[in-house]
DNA sequence: CACTGGTGAGAACGATCGTTCTCACTGATG
DNA sequence: CATCAGTGAGAACGATCGTTCTCACCAGTG
């Protein structure tokens, strides 16, 4: 049960507060006492909060863009069904219970003016998400300027689920999307 | 020089602070030396820094809007224009220097965990927005569920604008919110 | 003049946080 | 058995922050 390795322990519980309160306003004691550890051996795997932020972000923007990933590719349809399955998955993200919005955004928004790691960490996922997208639009035989388009609803559909605590937002994007391909004659 | 009335510029001040470096970063001694004044004249008026931060919000929420309605009404195209000026306005906001994002996103994403007052800020900002949307999206013929895609695109663009400091999030989102629009015949 | 009420400037207070240190203990090694 | 490296548990340290208090000073009033 708890044969997991410390440090995935550590991020775990880091991640969990970290993501549902914030960064700044959870302490490291915090971390220590949802990790079950003590102060040694939390310092001993990630000596300053700063490195367990970064780890901390860099692990769910691997894990977040996979399951995506995972999710789109067993849809299994044409291209273009896949680009729109992105935001069913956005959809069943939203609908979680403890969903708090971007977290990268989020990190952004606390610490982006006094942490270049963290802006870093934040421009790498939504590059890559953007990479990510622009691959299915060229499978989906769309233009380039549609990937960006549906990148843009993607953005706001997280915004918008965040603040107003509403799942909808991704039915709202994928019905944006639909037409926005609709309108780009398929190749 | 000086003859604005104090609460003006401890505001000034505050917004200046939170909204470029964040709001738990900033203590509220640099609200004070920024705003040249006495610590017991910034508790004189605003009782607790929670005051502050929510007067802080609510005053930038309707300069903000008003600021966008003032540009967009003085277009003076046709409604549908109108809607695309929206994106035009959102473009000089994200080349302004010291953009950093939406303003109520960032504090969401800091303190929306912990302070219901943030929530209920953001919430009413991101929806008195939308409701501007549907009302220029009713007067340009469009159905509601454009002016909700288009509110998705507005939102897309400013959360990308900031991430990746590129005001062109702009731009893209207003071709793709034309392409909405042509979508949607006239009515 | 004596007195009162409010102000400026900044010290002080109490809490919290990130980080390090203490100390008793354990288990392997000579 | 003696020794020593490493650990658990938590106290301690130094810095910061939100908020309040001190105190010398000044304006106006009787």
């Amino acid at each position: 049960m708890d044969q997991v390795d410390p440090r995935t322990r550590i991020l775990d519980a880091a991640e969990e507060l970290f993501y549902g309160q914030g960064i700044q306003v959870v302490g490291m004691d915090a971390v220590r006492a949802a990790s079950g550890m003590t102060m040694r051996r939390v310092y001993q795997h990630f000596p300053s909060k700063g490195e367990l932020v970064e780890a901390y972000l860099l692990r769910r923007d691997g894990r977040w863009r996979a399951n995506l990933a995972v999710y789109v590719s067993r849809t299994g349809g044409p291209p273009r069904e896949q680009l729109l399955a992105v935001f069913d998955w956005l959809g069943r993200w939203f609908a979680e219970p403890g969903f708090r919005g971007c977290a990268f955004v989020n990190a952004l928004g606390e610490l982006g003016a006094v942490s270049p790691a963290v802006v870093a960490a934040a421009r790498h996922h939504k590059t890559e998400f953007g990479s990510y997208l622009a691959g299915l639009a060229e499978a989906a035989g769309a233009p380039p300027a549609t990937a960006v388009h549906l990148t843009l609803l993607a953005e706001g559909a997280i915004t918008s689920a965040a603040v107003h605590g509403d799942p909808t937002a991704a039915a709202d994007a994928r019905e944006a999307a639909r037409l926005l391909l609709e309108a780009t004659p398929d190749r």
